[in-house]
DNA sequence: CGGAATTATAGTCAATGCCTATCGATTCGA
DNA sequence: TCGAATCGATAGGCATTGACTATAATTCCG
């Protein structure tokens, strides 16, 4: 059974001939007739009684005539759904967030997101910035919102935004007055890392590598949350991301940049190469483009 | 867009592969890639993201996915539909019965074939044999219940019952106590015609012709009841068929038939003889055929 | 009965779907 | 890291089939 053969004979039904109808289908007569024909031995049932001057359905041709139509309608709605439905923004979106990110930007992000889709279904998946690699290879998630560097052959990613790391240090410390420190004023001090499952622990650590600088390490956590709460209670300093600061309530510590060297971490939007960016999937991009470009654009340095 | 290549993307959206998805349809593998590759060009958006190991619907293959799954699943449901259907009486007839058979045999023939095809819907017309046969030629009708015989090259019939015409008579007149009268009895009695545009009204006439009875004609109506009305008051005999005579209230009249030559009509179904008989046709012209039985198996001579 | 209209049949042709063979790319294990 | 394996794309030949022209057979109408 073929598309155009319903085509056919919905067309003989309508018109009441094949020669009208053949007409109508732009096709010769002698074709449309084998076509029905062909149908009708599908099908088993004569599909039409050929009276001399006009044509009758059948109880068959009766029980096919809804069912074709509703099939045509079908067939010809899908060209157009395909392209309209992605306009429209009907679809899924599988998005994964590291735990370092997640907290400070999904929460404005969704609400900008939902309003401006209102049909799409998320889902969003937090997890290490492995982790996602691995999904967005198996294509369980269609994005991830990473820090940069990424290294992957099958992952390309598009930068969303550079964020300063900031020094947070308790209010008992004695930078109090200080708005930039140096990052030699880091050396010996204590300092809550966070643990290097995370990126950007391994990032911290190679920031002071790099500039030769060795704070204390008093204590290793596995949350931003807890280096906040550690670093409140008095127990060292630390780095950390600026929309951690500028996202949660303030509490007994102050915040201080780092003058010769800022460091900072690079945001990014990492897909899979092989696949193509749905429109659901770029207009996320830019959701967290804009979240982060307004988070960042706070200030939070203590005076 | 053709219906094989909707299946061969369903089987490639559920194997999770071109090859696999060849195997599922029993083509071999490039036969359903360029399948693929032809809808993906009519519709102008890629289905898949081809990923080394695995493929990955895009974003149109994901609104294309259940809407061609819709499609199939009504494809494969119509050739199993056009029979069930069928077998499950479900479908329109569009009966015409004549005036002088519709009021006594339809009430009970829709009461039987209503409960035995309750999902198919009737219309009925009741129109004169003339009327009937022309709606039948032009496939207005599926069948007509007429009265034999029937003279047209494009219709044929199928005898239903043999029906006699008794003669109904007031009580008034001196027929009582008689069972049984002589053709010749009717000569000179004053009668209550059938109007000759009614078929039974030619047939009457041509069983007097035919006889060389000569009944005074003292009146012509339309309707068989009317015919008893006038008969009821006295003001003469009739002919009238036995159906007439059961399925209405006994009054003040009595019934009789003629012995030495039983007049009688023939009720048969009338349907193009072009036209295939649909299984209602069938069932309908069986539960006519029923109902005939049980109304002239009861009698109705006056003792 | 003849002419117009309608469907079916016959024969040819071209399009197209399918097949085999092969290539290119990716993945995975040694 | 290199070959074997897997997978999809490409190329070319073949066969099916849908479409066309021409024509026959039938019906309908004047």
């Amino acid at each position: 059974m073929e598309i155009h053969q319903l085509q056919y004979f919905i067309a003989v039904a309508e018109t009441g001939g094949f020669g009208r109808a053949a007409k109508r289908c732009n096709v010769t007569q002698p074709s449309l007739s084998q076509q029905i024909i062909k149908l009708e031995g599908e099908l088993g049932e004569k599909l039409f009684d050929r009276l001399g001057r006009s044509i009758a359905l059948t109880e068959a041709g009766h029980v096919l005539l809804p069912k074709a139509k509703r099939i045509l309608t079908e067939v010809q709605g899908i060209r157009h759904d395909v392209h309209n439905d992605i306009e429209e923004g009907i679809g899924h979106l599988a998005i994964g967030v590291i735990p370092t990110i997640a907290p400070f930007i999904l929460p404005e992000t969704l609400i900008r997101f939902k309003s401006r889709f209102p049909n799409a279904t998320l889902s969003i998946t937090e997890a290490l910035t492995d982790d996602l690699i691995e999904k967005l290879v198996g294509a369980e998630i269609d994005m991830g919102i990473v820090s940069l560097p990424i290294n992957h052959k099958l992952i390309t990613t598009e930068t969303l935004a550079a964020e300063p790391l900031l020094v947070i240090a308790p209010d008992t410390m004695d930078f109090k007055g200080m708005t930039s420190l140096a990052v030699s004023d880091l050396n010996g001090m204590p300092f809550i890392a966070l643990d290097e499952i995370n990126c950007l622990g391994e990032q911290v650590e190679a920031f002071c590598y790099k500039h030769t600088v060795s704070p204390e390490i008093v204590c290793r956590t596995s949350q931003l949350s807890t280096v906040k709460r550690c670093v409140e209670s008095g127990l060292g300093i630390s780095l950390i991301p600026k929309m951690c600061a500028v996202t949660e309530p303030k509490g007994k510590y102050g915040y201080f940049s780092i003058a010769d060297h800022a460091p900072k971490r690079t945001i990014a939007a990492a897909s899979h190469s092989g696949r193509m960016q749905s429109t659901l999937s770029k207009a996320f991009i830019e959701s967290v483009r804009g979240v982060c470009a307004h988070i960042l654009d706070q200030t939070v340095i203590t005076p």
